[in-house]
DNA sequence: CATGCAGTACGATTCAAGTCGTACTACATA
DNA sequence: TATGTAGTACGACTTGAATCGTACTGCATG
């Protein structure tokens, strides 16, 4: 509790069950919907985040930046956004990065092969 | 087989390699893309067509009106078309009917287990 | 404190998809 | 030949997605 400045309203003190930053807000593994899941993944662009990061990610989360994307700032964002929301990716905030992974456990347990349909894409010709 | 009607120009007299009609045009089974099949299975309705005919085809192509959609018959058209340009179904000409049936064979050779997600699929509550 | 950096927020534009009504074709049959 | 049937074709409308520029936030570091 700061003593007594005047505008600071304590942003978040609410004790963390580990060590990570919160996910951002995402469905639940009940909810993931095959048909958003699907929708998420009918678009070339957002097929090869999610393969890059199933096959170079080495079990860590990434930025956005790692992917090397040739697209602004605010269409990366739209598509991280649409993965995330579909339960594809998890994003967690770490400063100023917001870095993403696939929810591989989620998407087995509720789609299983799923991925590895993803893993073997490849863009076209 | 009619003797010498006058006015008949014989509308369909090329030789059949099969007793089967021709398929309406469809991507060969090397043409398949995954984020067309995507595409194409994230819409509620065109998932429940594919899984019906998963589950209950038993072997047989089906007209739309056997699906039991209340949706206009242009609407119809619209989706069973979705499905056959994105390589999912195949539709022949029965007379009047156009059936449909999923290509089973391709789609598991290009997208393993991509069905199993289909036929496991069940609509929102 | 000024600059740079990672990323969001907002708004504009463009384009595709879904939805449907109406009109039409081709065939079957009463 | 008139009616019904299974479906397409076309056009209109509406919604959502993709695209991007610009402006902004929050933090780090010179």
């Amino acid at each position: 509790m700061p003593t007594t400045t005047a505008h600071a309203p304590a942003f978040k003190v609410l004790p963390e069950p580990s060590d990570l930053p919160e996910p951002l807000a995402e469905p639940a593994v009940e909810e993931l919907r095959l048909e958003h899941v699907m929708g998420a993944l009918s678009d070339p662009l957002r097929l090869t985040i999610v393969r890059k990061l199933l096959l170079e990610s080495e079990d860590f989360d990434h930025s956005c930046g790692w992917f090397g994307l040739d697209r602004p700032k605010s269409s990366l964002t739209h598509h991280f956004k649409a993965l995330r929301e579909a339960g594809v990716t998890r994003q967690r905030q770490y400063g100023l990065e917001r870095r993403s992974h696939v929810r591989v456990d989620d998407l087995n347990a509720r789609f299983p092969g799923l991925l590895d349909l993803v893993a073997a894409w490849t863009p076209q010709a």
